[in-house]
DNA sequence: GCGTTTCCATACACAATTGAATGTAAAATA
DNA sequence: TATTTTACATTCAATTGTGTATGGAAACGC
C-alpha cells in the first residue's frame, strides 16, 4: 500500500477511532474485534496495529478525545461572571455540564461506552477510570460547598459533607439513568428542575418560601 | 462419571453459579470461559453444559437468585407497621433496602457484576435488565409520592414528578458510587443521612426539626 | 534524485473457546 | 431386578481473534 500524507494518516487515525466508537457502542468492547473496527473504517487490521498498540491502547485514545473535568466548568462560569456566590456558581456549572452532554454526541457516546459497554480487558480498568472522573467531580463540589457554608449560604441543618454527597449522588444517578438510554429523555430538561430544586432546598431560607 | 443424587446435582448447580459469580466478579463476564467456571467449582465443562444452555443462560440463572423488587420492601414495611404515612413508608423502605445490600454479599456481588462486569453477550442485554430494575423502583416511588402529595405531605413547591426524579436519581447515584467499590464506604452509613435529609427537605414544613 | 522512512495490506502461526458428540456408571423407576 | 434416565467427564471439530512478520509504494528529508 502506498504511503499517505501526514494529514491523511492523521485522518485515518481519527476514522479508526470513530469506527471503534461505532462498533463498541453497538456490540460492546469485548465483542468487537479489531478486524471489525478496521473494516468499519474501510481499512484492514494493519492500519489499526500501525496506529495503536492493541485494543486497550485504542480505548485509551478514544477516551482522551472527550475529557471534560468538572472544575473546568466552574472555572468557566466564574470567569464569565465573577460576582456570583459559590452556590450559584455550582448551580450554573451543573447546568452547563448537562448542556454539554446534550450537545456533544461524541462525549455522550464515549461515556456510554465507558459505563455500559465495556468491562476489564488487557490492561484497562474502566471502573478505575470512572472512579477517577467521579472523584474529581466530587472534590470540586466539596471545595465549593465548603466555601458556601463559610459564606452562610447553606441551610443550618445541612453540613457540606452531606450536601456534597446529595448533589454528587443525584447528579451521578441522573447521569446513569440517562446514559443507559439517552433517547429516552433529555438530561437537560429533566436535570434542570432537579438541580434547581435541590440547590434551592440547600439554600439557607431567606425568602418567603416554605411558610407554614 | 458416576451419577449423583438429585440433591447432589442441585448442589453442584449452586456451586457452579457460585463459581460463576467468583470468576465474573474477578475477571469480568466476557473474559471468563466456561472452563474456568467449571474448574473453579471443581467440575468440567460437561457439568456446565448439562445444567445450563450456555453462558447467557448461566447469567440469567445467577440473576434470578437475588431478585429484590423495591415494592416488596414497601410492602414489608407497611405490613409490619401499618399506621405510617406513605412518605415515612418510603423512607423506611429506602433504609431497609440499603441494609439489605450491606448484609447480603451475594446480592451486592451480582449487582456489581450486572453493572460493572459485563456487557452484551449472546442473547443477554444487561442494560435492558438494569432498565427494568430501575423502572420498577421508579414506578413504585412515584405511586407512593403521588399519595404523599394527596395527603398534603409534600412541600408546596414540590411536584411528585420532581420528587420522584430526585429520590430515584439520588438513590441510583448513591448505589452506583458504592457498587463501583463497596469496600470504600458503607452504603448504609452514607445513605441514611442522605435519605433522611432529602425526604426531610421534601416534607411540608411543620417545625424546625433537623435531621435525626 | 536518491535513500530512508512511513503507512498500510497481506499472509501466517498460534492460542483460546465453543458446541456437540460420545462414553459411562450410578441413581431412579417400574 | 432389569431397564431407563441422569449427571457428569472426555474428546473432537470448527471457529475466531490475536500478534507479528513481510512486502510495497509513495512521501519525506537532504
Amino acid at each position: 500500500m502506498a504511503r499517505k500524507t501526514k494529514a491523511e494518516a492523521a485522518a485515518t487515525r481519527e476514522a479508526l477511532l470513530d469506527a471503534a466508537e461505532d462498533m463498541f457502542m453497538e456490540h460492546g468492547v469485548a465483542r468487537t474485534s479489531l478486524e471489525q473496527i478496521a473494516r468499519q473504517a474501510g481499512m484492514t487490521r494493519g492500519a489499526v496495529y500501525w496506529h495503536f498498540k492493541n485494543k486497550g491502547d485504542m480505548f485509551r485514545a478514544m477516551l482522551e478525545r472527550v475529557r471534560m473535568p468538572f472544575q473546568d466548568l466552574v472555572d468557566e462560569i466564574e470567569a464569565l461572571e465573577h460576582d456570583v456566590s459559590s452556590l450559584e456558581a455550582i448551580r450554573l456549572a451543573c447546568l452547563q455540564g448537562l448542556q454539554r452532554f446534550e450537545q456533544h454526541p461524541r462525549s455522550r457516546r464515549v461515556h456510554a461506552i465507558l459505563i455500559h459497554r465495556c468491562e476489564f480487558f488487557s490492561d484497562i480498568d474502566p471502573i478505575a477510570m470512572q472512579q477517577e472522573i467521579a472523584d474529581e467531580c466530587r472534590d470540586s463540589l466539596y471545595q465549593h460547598l465548603l466555601i458556601s457554608q463559610q459564606q452562610q449560604m447553606l441551610a443550618e441543618d445541612l453540613t457540606p459533607e452531606v450536601a456534597t454527597d446529595l448533589l454528587q449522588s443525584m447528579l451521578s444517578g441522573l447521569f446513569h439513568e440517562w446514559i443507559r438510554d439517552p433517547a429516552r429523555f433529555s438530561i437537560y430538561d429533566r436535570g434542570v428542575p432537579l438541580v434547581n430544586q435541590l440547590i434551592g432546598m440547600m439554600h439557607r431560607q431567606a425568602d418567603t418560601r416554605g411558610t407554614r
